[in-house]
DNA sequence: GCCAATCCATGCAATCATGCATAGCATCCC
DNA sequence: GGGATGCTATGCATGATTGCATGGATTGGC
């Protein structure tokens, strides 16, 4: 099956032509080297001598950095295939991994990674004390497909074929203000009553507005005189009684110095999925962290295992 | 352009993934060490140290040799892509033969260009038919930044940034003449007793008077009755007795009608670089000829190695 | 049953690669 | 124009990797 199989061709040093992909993606070799985690200078001398290896100029060094020669930008795409398969490789790495100790990273939105998953990583903690936990906390979505993280917490159902997902709990969110803020506005009732009211924006403005609008309010961006784009930064805003804010029901309602601002409408419910990529489900690692966020999210949350039929 | 992809997925160590996947197509670590031109210790504690690192066992140690588990068996797939998109890469970087053909020109010495280049173009004739071969023989520098060759032969490290050079052999000169014209002298045995010989002069004299000088001689302009810019003329004298020449011991010692002038004498050594323009140097044309020459010098010249290191 | 061949694992010395600290340089901003 | 900040290149000491030599073990053949 093997006859002579001729290994020369690829015998040139691998680690140097992830050396050099990594630099040609992040544009300099001080880039590459902090994402790599390794050292400028290691980075540098692999890239010179893979081009001594392969006799071939990648680099032109300019004063800001280095910069793809026509050569080195031919070379560059089939490194990286090469580079692309080596994620492969370490997916599916991962995903035959049988010890359960190791490195593991999870995805959440900023609130989730604050309120929710802590006391859940604190059981890991107890579980599973070889196990390596980063949170990877953003309320943008992180491609689970380029490895960004092992595992996401999501609000939607995921659409590429090669992530599964459990729908594992309902959530609902409500707005939220301080009593004295509400007391001060004259106890609203309707959506009509808030008309004039001051909201704390969040990113996308016009998405949220719009999103509120279509559940009756009409509101527009002078409504919304303080932004911020950190969900926490915006709860901690309305805490203070800056204004309006928008935030889970399991938060606010457990939160003494808060109190729903329209208390006779419902809340906007809304399902809580648990992401990963196929391969990394059949790792014990990955298993393990998934089936316990799976059992605990929905308890912390107090979700009804009734409700999450409305969402199938 | 993308923000910040994350490289830990492929962080780990891409030469033991190939040493895995060497050795699982060969089937044994000895085999794969053969293959790749390597000890079977190394790439064994490649394997084992992947197999640490991904946290999956690869191979079952059987007598017979290393079997494939099942994890190992999927992850070979994955590896093998990777492999492929690597032998890409040096098939990129080599160049494929048909892209060779052009036109190459190179620069040496008059003397290089009539005694060691003949026999390297006439490999290079049958190595690459396709390629037309342009020797411009000149004394002086020639200026490879305005392309006034592709490749030179020179007897001095390159300065300039742009240049990249390789020393590629040591050379030696001595001082010649016919024994006819040494016994005419009384057979000299010091730079003393050449006082008052007959040399022949080549283009700056002066530099050439204060060299020899330097190394022991006394010599001055009434030694060079005859003279003569082009270096092939000047060795053509002293082979026809007119007075002492300087030229290469690789040609002197072999020629029966030159015998060197003081036998006891060092020879002068100096170094022979290969120089290119830095962009030049990612042509396969370019490159095919600079590494024929890189390595048919060293020989021609009876080079050994270990000199070069007096001139790094 | 023994010898030869082939395989993998380990000890050890030399080599190579790495990281740190630093120098050299260009650029940007005040 | 000068200080701050980004980059790459180099010297040097340390630590990791390599190759060689060797040991232990099994298979196959005579």
């Amino acid at each position: 099956m093997h006859d002579c199989m001729d290994w020369r061709n690829v015998s040139f040093d691998w680690n140097r032509a992830r050396a050099f992909l990594v630099t040609a993606e992040e544009g300099s070799l001080s880039a590459a080297a902090r994402a790599l985690g390794m050292a400028q200078p290691t980075l540098g001398r692999q890239v010179t001598a893979l081009e001594e290896e392969l006799g071939v100029t990648l680099f032109e060094r300019v004063p800001r950095g280095l910069e793809l020669t026509t050569a080195g930008l031919d070379l560059v795409e089939h490194v990286r295939a090469m580079g692309e398969a080596a994620g492969r490789v370490s997916m599916a790495a991962t995903g035959q991994s049988d010890t359960v100790d190791g490195q593991i990273s999870i995805t959440a939105s900023e609130i989730y990674s604050a309120y929710l998953l802590p006391p859940i990583l604190a059981q890991l903690r107890d579980i599973a004390p070889g196990i390596d936990i980063e949170v990877v906390a953003s309320n943008t979505v992180r491609d689970l497909k380029r490895r960004e993280a092992d595992i996401a917490i999501r609000n939607a159902r995921p659409t590429q074929p090669e992530l599964i997902g459990k729908l594992v709990a309902e959530d609902r969110a409500a707005l939220y203000a301080t009593p004295d803020f509400l007391e001060q506005m004259g106890q609203p009732q309707t959506p009509d009553d808030l008309r004039e009211a001051d909201f704390i924006g969040l990113e996308n403005l016009d998405q949220l507005i719009d999103g509120l609008n279509a559940g009756g309010y009409e509101l527009s961006r002078r409504n919304f005189a303080i932004q911020t784009e950190n969900h926490l930064v915006h709860w901690q805003m309305a805490r203070h009684g800056l204004g309006i804010g928008i935030g889970p029901c399991h938060l606010g309602d457990r939160d003494p110095g808060l109190a729903r601002v329209l208390p006779n409408e419902e809340p906007i419910r809304f399902p809580v999925w648990l992401v990963a990529h196929r391969e990394l489900q059949t790792s014990r690692r990955v298993r393990l962290v998934f089936d316990l966020l799976a059992k605990e999210i929905p308890s912390l949350l107090g979700s009804d295992p009734e409700a999450l039929k409305d969402f199938a």
